[in-house]
Order: C-alpha cells, then structure tokens, then sequence
RNA sequence: CGGGGUAUAGCGCAGCCUGGUAGCGCAACUGCUUUGGGAGCAGUGGGUCGGGAGUUCGAAUCUCUCUACCCCGACCA
C-alpha cells in the first residue's frame, strides 16, 4: 500500500474528550472517528488492526474444532420472554419496533437466538458435542460508554455457544476454550492473566475472565504471589483473619463519640485500630432489612453481598430515614448489639472478640462487644472484598492486586437455557435429555484498545507484530525529488509485496520530521528509512519501533534483513 | 437515573460579563522556497455561533426551552 493511495489523518493534538492513552492514540491515529455516545466509525486504518484481531481468534476457534456461523443481531422479544432474562438486562437492551408493532432487541449477546436454533438443529447425542461461534456487532445500552472502543455501546464480540449431553463433556470443551484463549492472547503478544469471576447476568455455574493487565483496566483482579491462585475481586475468596475467637476479656461499655460518625473517625478518637471495629451495614432484603457486618478496615463486596439469598438484587443500602426509623439513630451509630433484624457477619468478623461498634444510640459506640454473650450473628459467610496481603484462599502465599481490561469471559451455563427453552436431545437410551450449554465471548473491538494500552510510548502506539496494520514502513526521504531514492524504495517495496509482506510505502511529499513522527504515531514494527545521504554509502537504514535505535544495514541485504526480522 | 459541566470552521480555542460587520492557532487548498526530526513566506476556501422560541431597531452575546456531548457516581460480559 502507497500512502497516496491508502487514506491517512493523524492529529498532533490530543483530542479533549479522551480520557485514557488507547483512545488518545486511537484518535489521533485516525483509526477510530466518534459518531454518538459509544458510537465509533472504524477508518480503513483501524479495520486493518480490528480484522487482524477477528483472523487470529477465528484461526484458533476453527484450530480448536468450533464453527463459525452468523446469527441476526435484530432478536424478537418474545425469545427473551422464554429465558425471562429481559430483566436481568434491563436497560442495556436497545428496543425497536417494526412497522406492525413487532418488538425487538438488538442483541447484546446471543444465548436465546442459539439454543432456539439448536433445539430445531441438534436432535440426538450423535451430534454433540458442537461448538458455534459467530463474530458480530453487538449493542448494550450502557449506563456511562466511555474510554473510546474500550466501553463503547456498539461493539465486536466474538461468541462461542458450546452444546453437550454431559457436564463431563461441557467441562472438556470449557478447558479447551481456556486453552484456546490463552493461545489467541498469547499470539496477539499481550500479558494477561485468567481469574475466576462472577457469572453476572449470563448466568451459570463456573466462569473464568481473561484480563489484559493494565493500569488503566476498569478491574481489580487479585493472585497470588506464590500460587496459581487469580481471581477478580469481586469473586476472590476472602478467608477469615482470625483462626479461632479469643474469650472476652473486656467489659461492655458505652461511650460518647459525639459527632464521629465514620469508621476512620471514630477509631482515632478511640485511639485504636480500625481493625478492632465493625462496621454495620444495613441493606434492603428479601424479607425486610438486613444487616451486614464487615471488619472496621475491610471493604463490603457488592456482589457477594448481592448473591446472598436473603438480599434484595440489586443490592440497595437502606436510606437515611429508613435507619432512623429502625434502629433510632444516624448511619454512623449502627452497632450489633440489640439490632432488630438478621445479622450476617464476615468470617473475619465472625471470630472477633472485644471488639467495638456502634450503640444504635446517637453519638454513641460500645467498646469490648463480644458475640455470645452480647450479641448474636444469624450466620456468617464471606461478603468482604478480598485485599492485597490477605492469605491466598488455596493456602499459598498471600494476595496482591492488579488491574485488568477484561478481554473474554468463558461460562459453563449448564442447562440454564436449555431449560427455560426445552432444548433437549434424545441419549443413547432413548430419553429426552436437556442440553448442557457453555458460551465463550471475546471482545474483539476492545482488544484493540487493550493491545495499545499495554504497548505504547511517548510517541505513539508500538504495535505487537500480530496486530500491526502493516509489518513494515518504507520511508524515504525526498521520494519525490531523488532518482536513486525513488528507485530503491520503489523496488524494495514491490520485492516485499511480492513475497506478501505487508508494506505501506510513503509517497507524500512531506518533510522527513512529519513522516518519522507520523509512523511512530501509527506503531508500525519495522521502519526502512531510505535517504540520499545513507544511499550515498551503499546502505539504508532500519529502525524498530519498540527499540527505535536506527541500525544501517546494506542496501542489498534489507528485503533479506526483513524477512529475517519478519520470522523472529 | 442523580450531581457537575460544555456546545462558535475538520481539530483546539477566544469573543459572551458590558448586544452593533464572527476571530486566532493547527489542519486543508494554491504558488514559491526548503528537504534526515512535526519548515518559511505569500495567498485561498470553509461557520444558518447545537435546535427552537422570546426580549430588542439589532442577539454568538440577555431570557426561556429542547437536544447532544463530556466528567463524577450507581450499573456493567
């Protein structure tokens, strides 16, 4: 490709609504162009990238024996009626309406659409187990888009839907999806991590995430530093902190703490250690108000607490007055002792002994509490948020924090589905039998903003090899007036092109700071810099883009030098 | 959906307070010079000042209203 040819606009200046680098980049690229909130135009430039993104997951997908088909991405209502997931989505699902009143979805993901295709299909055991997967534009009306394709409402996804007769079988497919994705991130040159994960809105039993690592990722994810152990925080295990509780040796007392009404607060006016309170959080439930209670120092978990059968989805603090109304005092008064509704304890804080909390008195806290003998938990269970430096839950080493862009998120969904729609096949017996489901998604729109944010510098982007929009750049300079620079690069670039290197080849006429600084803007891996003055000297000279030290290389010898580059 | 903000040329912004011929930088286009690190000079084109209504002799500017977008939060594969 010539760049007169090609169609190339990059900006000097970075653009004012862009939050985070990969967007900035992205922009200034001239790879993505903003339509509407989360709404991005892909430019020939950012196609290039995005389709090498969709060829490499789709070259290991088909590698590991699943089949690629096209689903509509317009989905009648009435098939999320069947799985009654319309309110698990909520406003994520973009409706329409047809000319007769027909309701619609766009599709933010494709369960239903599969398993009615599958129950028509897939009749007898004979034919599983079989894995679909389709590379599509998908649409959920997010709350807050932002950060460019990262968060975009319109995006690309990769989706997989595996079928089975057996749990056996579906966990098989499930390894071989894990195996997959790590061979298609691997390929693609990014660090990630797999971690265990919450399920959300798919729904299912076991999930794992993949996460590209990054400062910038919208995830905290939590490993061990000695074992294999990795998960995201909002499903990392949280194990109690203390091994057995202490007998009392404290008195219950009250005491004034006028106007103290955080944690923070409350430990400094006590002169103690946040880690010798609790904090007594009260939600809305199923049955009325419910109290979860955490460690001064620890962070409730949302999702685990949400999770609880006695918690109202979604999880809802109580309100001001609402407190008021039940326990007689402000947020920051709430204590255990004497509260009128269940009590579920974290495992830490359910082996605490003297501890302090709150009076349910206005002002007021109590100081060396013990359970048993003045007050009781209903149960205790894990609700806190894990936190670097907590023992890891399989026993090895102890926790540390990262961030993560979470990439892929692998399910086994079980019979969820093919439940709620009767998907079912006869077995060997003759029996109809429902279906055991596993689904794959890959965000492949936001791969390209993770691979960018992982690889970039000052200057621009640094393209991993796999996902370059071109392999190499020839740069001449004075193309348009040199003879001999016109020639040679003329004749590199059709030797290149004809053994199938993907080259772009700069012919405008600019000046040679503009040109360098453009491609380094665009990342490309191998730059060919081809002037009057290294000709001159019977060389030319080569730069990558990750180490940008410029190696003169004979004249002769560059399409060799490349391909040897190429193939490293 | 709650809170905060913005909207003027392709991009970044000034002008608004105090109403009176719509500007600057970058980008684009033409010409000349320059050609190994985002060039210089001269010139050109491009805007119903987000939409609508109102006040006024006169509105980018004041008032009302609608819309879009951005940020923070909750939500989230």
């Amino acid at each position: 490709m010539r760049t007169s040819q090609f169609h190339l606009v990059t900006r000097k200046e970075t653009p004012q609504d862009a939050e985070i680098i990969s967007h900035q980049l992205m922009i200034r690229a001239g790879m993505i162009r903003k339509l509407g909130a989360g709404l991005y135009t892909w430019s020939p430039l950012g196609y290039r990238v995005l389709r090498k993104v969709e060829q490499i997951i789709r070259e290991e997908m088909n590698a590991s024996g699943a089949l690629e088909m096209l689903m509509p991405a317009v989905q009648p209502k009435e098939l999320w009626q069947e799985t009654g997931r319309i309110e698990d989505f909520g406003g994520q699902l973009l409706a329409m309406t047809d000319r007769a009143e027909r309701e619609y979805f766009f599709g933010p993901t494709h369960e239903e659409v599969i398993t009615e295709f599958v129950r028509d299909e897939v009749t007898s055991y004979k034919q599983l187990p079989i894995n679909f997967y389709q590379i599509q534009t998908k649409f959920r009306d997010e709350i807050r888009p932002r950060f460019g394709v990262m968060r975009s409402r319109e995006f690309i996804m990769k989706d997989a839907y595996s079928f089975h007769l057996s749990a056996e079988s579906l966990e098989e497919t499930y390894r071989l999806m894990e195996t997959t994705y790590t061979t298609i991130l691997a390929r693609m040159g990014l660090h990630f991590r797999c971690v265990l994960a919450d399920s959300g809105a798919i729904g299912g039993s076991g999930s794992q995430e993949f996460h590209v690592l990054a400062d910038s990722g919208e995830d905290a994810i939590m490993y061990s530093d000695s074992g294999e152990y990795a998960a995201n925080i909002e499903k990392c295990e949280a194990v109690s902190l203390i091994a057995d509780r202490a007998v009392p040796t404290a008195e219950l007392s009250e005491v004034a703490t006028p106007g103290k009404k955080t944690i923070e607060d409350v430990a400094e006016f006590l002169k103690i250690d946040q880690k010798q309170m609790v904090k007594t959080l009260l939600v809305a439930g199923i049955d009325g108000p419910v109290a979860l209670v955490v460690r001064g120092d620890h962070h409730l978990s949302e999702v685990k607490a949400a999770h609880l059968p006695e918690v109202a989805t979604p999880l809802c603090f109580l309100e001001e007055q609402e407190v008021r109304k039940l326990v007689g005092c402000d947020v920051g008064s709430i204590g255990v002792k004497d509260l009128n509704c269940p009590i579920i304890v974290d495992l830490t804080v359910a082996n605490m002994s003297d501890f302090v909390c709150g009076a349910n008195k206005e002002g007021h806290h109590l100081t060396g509490v013990n359970w048993q003998r003045d007050a009781e938990f209903t149960q205790q269970v894990d609700i806190r948020e894990a936190q670097e430096g907590d023992p890891s839950p399989d026993g090895k080493g102890t926790l540390k924090q990262a961030r993560g862009i979470e990439v892929g998120h692998i399910f086994q969904l079980g019979d969820k589905y093919s439940k709620a729609m009767n998907a079912v096949v006869l077995n060997d017996k003759g029996q109809a039998q429902a279906l055991q489901m596993g689904c794959y998604g890959m965000g492949v729109s936001r791969l390209v903003a993770a691979a960018i944010e992982q690889n970039h510098d000052d200057n621009g982007i640094i393209w991993p090899a796999a996902l370059a929009p071109f392999q190499v750049a020839l740069l001449p300079m004075n193309y348009q007036k040199s003879v001999q620079v016109k020639k040679t690069t003329d004749e590199l670039y059709q030797k290149l092109t004809d053994i199938g290197v993907d080259v772009i080849l700069d012919d405008r006429k600019v000046r040679p700071g503009f040109m360098l600084s453009d491609f380094e803007l665009l990342g490309i891996p191998h730059q060919v810099i081809i002037g009057d003055r290294s000709l001159d000297e019977g060389h030319v000279e080569y730069r990558h883009r990750k180490k940008m030290d410029k190696q003169k290389i004979e004249h002769a010898k560059i399409a060799d030098f490349l391909q040897q580059q190429l193939s490293l």
